[in-house]
DNA sequence: AATGAATGAGTCTTCATTCAT
DNA sequence: TATGAATGAAGACTCATTCAT
């Protein structure tokens, strides 16, 4: 005499209700890949999961809420893989490395851009958004990125790799040109902007103070 | 002869046609630095202009015409402010006229990024946006901006006040850098971060290569 | 398990949803009959079917596919009852036969001259429904009328009860005529012309030809 | 010190304000000639006219009776068109001119229809407009076209050249199957049906009864 | 008397949320 | 507890008519 299971997690085993919930926040994440949040109807998750119109009101107070998880899931997954992607402190080139720091934080602006953007028309959601990432036991949030890259940065400048700067500022400028190249090539008609990333990395490293010299 | 005036613009001399037209777009404008774009209604605007609800349809063909007049307008001002608050190369102390540009960037973008960024929630005005700002014809668009900046980088470089770099990438950089640290204070529960502006620019003139001297 | 029944079925068996589209549509031919087409706002279907304002678009694409539907379904209702009230060929007096027949014609263009001409001021809906009536798997339209008489007309030349004029010209005299006395009479400010019906088929059997005989 | 004359009527001599009202209906009639009477705007008829919006009320108590006046002069002129296409009673080949007179009620009804049936759409523009025209001063209207087939049709009878039949009635057939194969050419796909006018015509001519001989 | 801009009522359609079953 | 249909509020745009100039 259990509660009807619902036909989209007919097959499952486990706990249903969390089986539901998962399929939901799985197709919201997948529209939220494929289109801007403001596209997205209730429905269209809803079809997406296999589940009817209604369910998501068991699981979520509303469709922001549901479209946050999938928002904060989003993000976890990125921030992972930018650091799986991030190159071994003291080790190769540091040059080299630091172009594949950008590289790879290009490739992570080119997803969440798009989705960040189109939270900016969603203001409640935004706010939602960023509090749920600010939350300190929260493994996730912009600042998680920040953070990573300014660890990579300290590492290589204690293995005296790198010049003694604030690695919270080249964090700002390396994120910032990265993100902003991005956001260019994407509003602009022309190609995307990542050729310009090694004169970014060049000049980052080198400086603007004239006069310099290495020994 | 003449027709009717409409009382909006009952007490002002000049072209009615052109006074009504401006107060539409100073209403449009107003409300965009409000509320993102997608909360503003065609009544809205009417009301705000203190006329009735058709009368936006004599002076522009939708909606998105007078808005994108409106963020024309907008940002065309923002850029002829970049302008005249940029330093003259070759006077003054380099670093300060940098820190100084970095800070008239940061004010750009903190009225900027907001509208843009809404922007990214209506496809079709962003579209129209972009294709109007890109006219040749015209003197404004995201790349008035960065070819400002790459200008002024240059004129120094002449000077022989900052190294031979890729403009362009220091450009990229500054401009990156700024709207990510607005863009970042924006979202976030904190203060905004225009206090890590003179550590950027430092990072940024001093790079990040190790072992260097100056003489 | 089931979804919320409408008010306006609530006292109805079987399938609701197809209670409740039935419920549109029959409103929607209601209205069909009082008012010209463009005289029919969405609200009025809703109001007429008590039901709120969006159900409509549960069941049909737009205002026009449920109005189509309703036009269809009334001309299938037409084009049958007149195939009901067809004389039996063979059987009676031919001429008191063409007599009911024209009878039958005329009380089909009462109903149905109204509907087709305010039709006419809206050329998608036009467009739309003589696609829907042409289609060949439909026992309906505009050329089923004619095929009707067609028919009637030759059975009776088979037996040798009419002359073996063409049966299709003849039909067009038929229909044209009665459809015009119709038109007319709906026009002008006098009484209705069923009065003429007699004299015009006396008239088509007879013919124009002077100098006849029978023998 | 006369009134300013409008633009439009500024080179005619005469009346300015007779001037302008017939530069109006003439701007109506031949907006009638091009498309449906709902699709005509007040501003439409004002542009093709060559005047301000607003003149339109100076003439006429609105905009239906600008069109009434303009759709009197259209039927006018298609009345006298048919009068002078008649053929003259008693000469030619009788049924050669029954051929005639058919095709020039077919060409009468392709231009007619049209505006009739987009009438059907405005109920209060249909009943002026027919009031209008069945004023016994007025000499025209449908009344008039079939006033002019019964006379030619008379004349011939009168002239032994056509059966002692009820010219009403023959009118009545040759109108209404004149104007439905018009009608149903229009709004079926195919093409227009003229070419069964002869069969039609030969069909009238003969008649339907059986076992007639001519001598 | 002409001008032509201002007025504002009227309509289709979408979609988040509710709730009877 | 899942279902999915019902609800109804909200918004852009048109256009006949008015009327200050």
């Amino acid at each position: 005499m259990s509660p009807r299971r619902a036909k989209a997690v007919a097959g499952t085993t486990g706990d249903p209700a969390a089986a539901l919930r998962a399929q939901l926040v799985d197709a919201a994440e997948t529209l939220l890949s494929e289109r801007r949040v403001a596209a997205i109807t209730t429905r269209d998750i809803a079809r997406a999961a296999g589940v009817s119109d209604g369910v998501l009101y068991n699981y979520f107070a509303d469709k922001n809420e549901l479209l946050l998880t999938a928002l904060v899931r989003r993000f976890t997954r990125l921030v992972a893989e930018l650091r799986a992607a991030l190159p071994e402190p003291g080790t190769g080139a540091v040059e080299a490395n630091l172009r594949l720091l950008a590289r790879s934080l290009y490739d992570l602006h080119t997803v969440a851009l798009p989705i960040v953007g189109s939270l900016l028309a969603e203001p409640e959601l935004l706010h939602r958004f960023m509090a749920a990432i600010h939350r300190p036991d929260e493994p996730l949030g912009g600042k998680q990125i920040r953070d990573t890259v300014v660890a990579y940065l300290a590492a290589e400048q204690q293995a005296g790799r790198l010049a003694p700067a604030d690695p919270g500022a080249a964090a700002d400028l390396l994120i910032g040109a990265t993100a902003t190249l991005v956001f260019t090539g994407h509003l602009g008609p022309g190609p995307p902007l990542v050729e310009r990333l090694p004169a970014v990395v060049d000049t980052l490293v080198r400086g603007l103070a004239p006069q310099r010299r290495r020994q």
